[in-house]
DNA sequence: AGGTTTATTGTCAAGTCCGATAATTTTGGA
DNA sequence: TCCAAAATTATCGGACTTGACAATAAACCT
């Protein structure tokens, strides 16, 4: 009888205008005027569909989070069978899947940690998930040992969210390519993928 | 025969707050008001001996990279004259030697350069004047060409950034430690640097 | 048509931020 | 003691930000 709810079509709609917001000005920066603007709502309506500022940080992280594991889901289903490893850093660093603006949110909320209750824990949780998933792949085709596997999953985690960052300033693409190929020799030192260090 | 002037000493005392609040807050967040509540001062104060925020800004990213400059040259000039590389690396990874706070505010400056004219070419010339010096340790004890040089000497700074930017979180020093033995593993893989892959 | 629930708009108050300018005070030297 | 230059303080106006609440409009159902 009532009539019809719009809130989940504006909460998606209000929760984007976010995430440009933080990818654009920051986690100071992403003020609700901007974010209304952004989302081309009057700003009530964030109040009326979220809450205030901390509700709708809260509900932009959880968001985040659950993407970002569905990301990463993707990322590893999408691998082949063999040469996952190969395959893996063809599309960690292929110009095309490179997402300026998520990684452009990740920082900001990694600079923002102090400044917001729970979101250390977050993006622990973040940053450990994708670790776990790269250190996942390598085990499936390298001998090494656990410990030799979070190194060079940090590395090429490292070599990815650099390049991600650099991005808006690495006009030429060099500094992609050099990463790349990186990222390659670190895979080539452990056992079982010698091969990918010679290309 | 006038009052002798502060202009040195305030300024100084403003752009330290300045920084500060830049890794605190961030770009958008580093307010005149709290930085001149974390210099202890007047907020009229800035305007007097620096100018507005715009100048302020300039005043600071000039100051930013020179300091940037002199340290990757005192970093330089640390290393021994054998094992340089070796002793690179521990420097870098040193959890004494990093600086929470200077890469809290290189990212900052990161993530605004399409915030402040100018800031983009700044923060080019920054991380290319460290890759450059990287590259050119490395070059010191391995024959290998500039092409792998810089691609060493990207993932060398990839994991140095990482690290200082999840200070933050890795409470454990387990991501630092981890990086510490990936940055040894890429060296390794460059012509005479690969006894340092088996510690 | 009328009623009910929801969306949407309008408006207010308090606090912050920035630029600007006018007093006022302090200090060293004549 | 008194002057000049500089530091410091005091204030103003306009814009932005957030929280809160009231009022209006729209859609669905009976």
């Amino acid at each position: 009888m009532p009539r019809p709810s719009l809130k989940a079509e504006r909460r998606a709609q209000i929760l984007t205008a976010f995430g440009r917001c933080l990818a654009r000005y920051g986690f100071e920066g992403a003020s609700l005027e901007r974010v209304a603007e952004e989302a081309g709502l009057a700003r009530a309506l964030i109040r009326h569909n979220i809450g205030n500022r901390d509700q709708l940080i809260d509900a932009f992280v959880t968001e985040f989070l659950e993407r970002s594991r569905a990301d990463t889901a993707a990322l590893v289903a999408g691998l082949p069978k063999t040469g996952r490893v190969k395959r893996l850093i063809e599309d960690l660093f292929d110009p095309d899947y490179i997402d300026a603006e998520g990684a452009a949110i990740g920082s900001a909320l990694l600079a923002a940690v102090d400044l917001h209750p729970g979101l250390s824990a977050a993006m622990l949780a973040w940053n450990g998930e994708f670790m776990a998933a790269l250190a996942q792949i390598l085990s499936s085709e390298s001998t090494a040992d656990a410990q030799a596997l979070r190194e060079v999953a940090a590395g090429l985690a490292a070599l990815y969210a650099n390049v991600e960052a650099m991005a808006a300033i690495d006009r030429q693409g060099t500094l992609r390519a050099d990463s790349q190929r990186a990222a390659l020799r670190l895979v080539a030192t452990l056992p079982g993928l010698e091969a990918l260090g010679r290309p």
